[in-house]
Parts: C-alpha cells; structure tokens; sequence
DNA sequence: GGTTTAGTGAACAAACTGTACAATAAACAT
DNA sequence: ATGTTTATTGTACAGTTTGTTCACTAAACC
C-alpha cells in the first residue's frame, strides 16, 4: 500500500549534494520497479544501486512511499502547466487544442514512468490520482455551458466514465508501444467519447430503446 | 507487487478442516486489506487474526500473493457466469440484456471485495484483471455483426476505452455507496457509450469538426 | 580557512519471512 | 470402534528488512 506522506523536509534542496542524492534515488527506485515491481522494491536496494548510504535516504524520505510521491508531484507539477479548459461548444476552439499539446503529449514524455506505474508492477495510488484529475478536468470541461435540464446523464458518472476511457486508452497506448502519435491519440478520444460507439463503429443510426430512465 | 501464483495443492479441498481454514483465511485477508491495505497486511496479521498458525498458511499458500489469487479466481469463477454476449443491433435483446444480471449485479454482490481492491489499499493485478476481461468481452461484443470497413476508430482502443469507462463508472459508484441500481447503472452506461456524450449532455447536434482522420 | 550542513559506516533491536520437525488432533476407511 | 491417514500446531532457526542512533568524514558555503 501507498500511504499520503507529510514532508518535514530538512535538507537544502539547493545544495548541490542534495540535488544529486534526490536524483539518484528518485532514477534508482524507477529503474527498480520497472525490474522487480514496486512493492518487491526494498530501500536497501535503493540504496545499494544508487551507491548512497541508508542512512542518507532516510534523511530524505519517511519510507518508499514518500520517495515516490516526490516523483509523483514532480511529474504531476509538469502535467499541471498543460492542461486548458477547452469549450466543447467551439469547434476551432477543440480543434486547436487537440493540436496543442495534451495529456498525451505528456504520457509520452514519461512514459516509462506511466508505464510501470499503470502496470501489474505498479500500484493503484497513481492509478487513482490520474483518474481523480482527469475526472475533475472532465467535470469542470463538461459543465462549462451546459444546461442542466437538459442533461440524460448525471455529470459525476459521465465524468467518471470519460476519464475511465482515457485511462483505458492510455493503456493501451503504452502496452502497444505508442503505435499513434499523440495528436491522433487525442482525436481518436475525443471522436469516440463525444460521438459514441455507435458512431464510432460506423453505425449510421443509434437503434433508441423504448424505455426512457432519467438521471435521477 | 503481485505475481501469478504457480500453485501446487498439496491438501484436499473437500477436507473439512482445509475449507475451514482456507475460508478463514481467505475472509481475514479481505478484512484486513480493509483496515491497513494490501502490502502493509502481513502473513503474520493474517494468522494471528483467523487464529491459524503460520505454518498452516505455508501449508496452503506460496505467499500473501497466492491467497489474494485464490480468492480473486473465485470470484471471477463466479463472473463468469453472469456474462453473456448480446447483439448491439437488436435494441430488444439489449432491453432484455439490461434487465439480466449484469457486471454491476456482480460488483454489487462483492462490493466490499471490489471496494477494496480498486481502492489505494488494493494493488494494480485486480484492476488490471478486470480492465483486461472487460477490453475482451467489448472486443467480442463490438466485432459481433460489424462492417470493418466503416470502423471509425481502431477496435482495440474501442474496446479499452469502453472498458476503462465501465471501471470508471465502477469505481465511482462503489465510492458512492451504490446510489443507483445495477439496472440503472447498466442503462447509463449502455446510453453514454453508445450514444456519446453530446447526447449524454442533451446537445441536439455534435458540432463536426472540419479535418478528418482515419483509423489507421 | 573556518563553519555549517550533508553523507557515511557501523551497530542495534524489532519485525517478518520461509523452512524444518516432532507432536497433536481431526477426518476418514474398513 | 479402531487404526490409518492427513491437517494443523508450536517451537525453533537463519536470513532479511526496517528504522534509528552516533561518531566520523566530506562537501558546500561564506
């Protein structure tokens, strides 16, 4: 299990000694989930690899735990200047940004990061973080001009669901070695959420069923 | 981290005394993943807990790994058995399909097991599971009665994007003490894939965007 | 050059793991 | 009912990992 860390830092992270030790340790504990899995990964071998004394991680971080969270947040910080509220509505607005750089873009830079998070070797900590921000950027995208009464679907389920998808996607996408560039990543989503399967099966109608059920 | 177990069963399963200690052993583990999370339960908690001693659970089980697999294997023994593959293009058969037991009747009837498992105490394996029989279930489903030719959008990612729409749908409803019925539940997923969400958002036209890509 | 701060290595108790073995208790067969 | 088989038990053991302490060294800073 992935336990939430409070930080006490004490080092300097200025101090030239530290930046590297936190790099080292941080490439290390990556490297050696890739090869055993995480929870397999013990600080000793951490330690070992990196060439840095025990005592020194514990000087840094509480537990394993708090090692990775620091390279969660360090990617999740880089994640954070990317994303833009896009207005579903406008058509170039959606356009442009599907050639601006997304959240594909950004699995792709670090992708071996993803890959072994999002794998077997990984564990549901990161898993529930992407979800938990692709849904609150999906909720906030969607209820942008929307009308309320007119919704067929509660918007924290259909939030969910799209942010699910792309997870789903994603998957794929980096156990398949990232077969399609990330702009055709992106359309694909966007066609296949926004339009349906119906549509994206090439259906030309969607058969309506008879009985209706409302959000509530 | 969790690995497939290579089991070699020593004992007799219709031993009255190994179901006994296989189920207390099986149910403590559930309990206890609840309380402190899958990596943080060790064997010795589990022992202590069922009041059997730790040489009876190597009796059984290579590891904490093992016991998880045995009871993941039950439940989905169990699955198996809900599942049945419906022809999208016939909106009676989906009616009817709706109304049988579905995924969200299984989920319902192990909640605290899915609850668990998809939590952060959980590990990757069971999503991973689940995400990989719900993608081949969606493969099967989609390519029942499909012309490949107006395909839209590449199959495999369809059917893992519909597939992580429906564990995103999961997860939300298991975080959300199960608010709606299976049925229900069943219905919004089927409506909100298929149909897209425009409609889900009751958007009378989605808006086309003006550059095309293929599927391949 | 002197001071502050980070990193080191050794040592420690505590906990968990995985295995072995002899003893006991429950289930089974006839 | 009795003897046999099989599961379970308690104890013991060596090997790891963990988290901490402490005196020492090395690097960075002024």
């Amino acid at each position: 299990m992935v336990t939430v860390p409070q930080r006490r830092r004490t080092a300097n992270p200025d101090d030239p000694r530290v930046r590297r030790t936190l790099k080292l340790l941080g490439d290390t504990l990556i490297a050696l989930i890739e090869e055993k899995g995480y929870d397999a990964v013990t600080i000793q071998d951490i330690t070992d690899r990196a060439q840095v004394s025990r005592t020194t991680f514990y000087l840094h971080f509480r537990d394993k735990d708090e090692l990775l969270f620091e390279n969660m947040r360090a990617i999740y910080d880089d994640l954070a200047t990317i994303s833009v509220k896009v207005d579903f509505n406008d058509p170039a607005a959606v356009e442009a940004a599907l050639c601006e750089p997304t959240d594909f873009e950004h699995v792709q830079k670090y992708v071996s990061f993803y890959r072994v998070m999002l794998s077997d070797k990984g564990s549901m900590t990161f898993y529930l973080r992407v979800m938990e921000y692709l849904a609150t950027v999906m909720s906030a995208t969607m209820i942008d001009g929307m009308d309320e009464r007119r919704l067929r679907i509660p918007l924290p389920l259909l939030a969910h669901m799209a942010a699910g998808a792309e997870i789903g996607l994603i998957m794929w996408w980096i156990n398949h070695d990232l077969p399609y560039t990330p702009a055709q990543m992106a359309r694909f989503l966007y066609d296949a959420q926004m339009n349906g399967i119906w549509w994206a099966l090439g259906m030309a109608e969607a058969p309506r069923l008879t009985f209706e059920q409302g959000p509530g």
